[in-house]
RNA sequence: GCCGCCUUAGCUCAGCCCGGUAGAGCACUCGGCUGUUAACCGAGGGGUCGUGGGUUCGAAUCCCACAGGCGGCGCCA
């Protein structure tokens, strides 16, 4: 297309009476009125709407042009500001010229649609502001993430997709047929980020992670993105420290960024996390359960209505500290004061749980073969992993965030499904 | 993997308990309307009632199985 100049409809809205726009953009919706019709002309910066009067008209006769005038047709239109207090926003366009871009067929996405049906039409039901809205925080979480990283003097790697080893033993791996031999879609890139740190020392990737569970929840996808970070030399409390400045300010720069999409999901009340977070142990976190009547002992881990007790309670993100052995994957590293403990901590935001996992990784070979052997893995499954201790191993620690879930929690929704625009669930790989 | 609910017009649902082969709203088509905000008013077209089997003179309705979807649990980020 020749290049033109159009405005952008959120600039169009700042203009005075009088003054001439060029708009083009899809149209949200129409309603006929005689000789008059109205229509929500909306773009990438927001909606407007643009009044047609048939005696305004110099390019097309109107019985024509309104004839194609459909929901989500793309149309491009000349006119003029008038300030107006019928309008939607006390501003609309007076309609001098229009054209259509693309017509439009009958649109699928109505007011009353079911669940299912949305998701069957996700590609068409991205372009509502509720999803836009929501991706655009997504974006700003993101960029605001890489922003931090950036001035932390962080370096970003991409690890791979196809893995042979499992980080987390137990968890249930997508297995693929990778030219005749075994392999899986990667859990977490942990294990390559940990190998990364020798040389990099501060590394952090966002990526996407595969989970094949049919979890049927709010809070699970089975590919989800990732935000993980690993650092040389850091312990279990640097690590904390590292995902609260993170989460704190990518969390601050998407509410300072999206004023419009938090006022539009009815969010404007939603701040940035208070500083500090709060950190309590496992066992505290226990006591804090059985006071609500439930019957948890040590070593249980905490389940969806233990969690919600949690969630519920807290003003600002949690770190529960220092999980039971026997309730954490092998590589976590013993508490120093209480072999049965880790030095790791999950983080949960308020409302919401679980949303990330932190922790120190075992430094020491002998250990580390030790724990593989307690939890009944074969250490040749873990070769490569266990070099990273043979050649100038050091401390360090890491975290893995879960985005979809912290969208879920800053912009309110009730699935991680809408997160993200195409949602993998157990039941849905299409569209 | 387990538990519960749902599946009837393009969409959202009523009808099912007490069996007699279907109805509303929205959408769509046509007509009307110069101030609508999910516009409104009038008319019209549109359904082998998820699939298979059973009971019955007769099944959307009762029974069984299967499939798909949604909600929750487990698992986790």
């Amino acid at each position: 297309m020749q290049k033109q100049e159009f405005h952008k409809v959120i600039n169009a809205l700042k203009l005075g009476e009088g003054e001439k726009v060029k708009l083009r953009g899809w149209i949200d919706n129409v309603r006929h009125q005689g000789g008059l019709t109205f229509i929500d002309l909306r773009d990438s910066s927001g909606k407007i709407q643009v009044t047609i009067k048939k005696q305004n008209l110099t390019n097309v006769n109107y019985e024509e042009i309104i004839k194609n005038l459909s929901r989500e047709a793309s149309v491009s239109i000349e006119g003029i500001i008038k300030v107006d207090p019928r309008a939607p926003g006390g501003k609309e366009v007076t309609c001098n010229s229009i054209q259509i871009i693309g017509k439009s067929e009958e649109y699928p996405i109505r007011k009353g649609v079911s669940v299912s049906y949305l998701l069957d039409h996700r590609h068409l039901y991205l372009r509502r502001e509720k999803m836009q809205a929501i991706l655009k925080i997504r974006n700003k979480l993101l960029e605001g993430a890489r922003r931090w990283f950036l001035e932390n003097e962080y370096f970003e790697i991409q690890c791979p997709t196809f893995i042979t080893a499992s980080v987390e033993g137990g968890a249930t791996l997508f297995k693929v047929d990778y030219f005749g031999r075994k392999a899986y879609l990667t859990q977490s890139s942990q294990f390559y980020l940990e190998a990364a740190i020798f040389g990099f020392e501060k590394v952090f990737t966002i990526q996407p992670s595969f989970r094949a569970e049919k979890s049927r929840t709010r809070k699970h996808l089975t590919e989800f993105w990732h935000l993980e970070a690993e650092v040389a030399f850091a312990t279990h409390d640097d690590i904390m420290e590292i995902e609260e400045d993170l989460l704190y300010n990518m969390v601050k720069y998407a509410v300072d960024e999206c004023k419009k999409e938090f006022e539009l999901l009815k969010r404007s009340n939603f701040e940035a996390p208070k500083r500090p977070f709060i950190r309590m142990t496992y066992l505290e976190a226990l006591e804090i359960i059985k006071g609500k009547g439930f019957d948890i002992k040590f070593g249980d881990d905490i389940g969806a209505d233990e969690e919600k007790v949690i969630a519920n309670q807290i003003d600002r993100p949690a770190f529960i500290m220092y999980f039971p052995k026997v309730t954490r994957a092998f590589y976590h590293q013993p508490h120093p004061e209480d072999n049965s403990l880790t030095l790791s901590s999950d983080l949960y935001a308020p409302t919401q749980g679980e949303i990330a996992t932190g922790g120190q990784r075992i430094h020491d070979l002998n250990l580390l073969l030790k724990r593989i052997e307690e939890n009944n893995l074969n250490p040749k499954d873990y070769e490569w992993y266990l070099d990273l201790r043979r050649y100038g191993s050091v401390p360090h620690a890491g975290f893995g965030m879960g985005i979809e879930r912290i969208v879920k929690w800053v912009t309110g929704i009730n699935h991680v499904r809408d997160a993200i625009a195409f949602p993998r669930t157990s039941n849905r790989v299409y569209p």
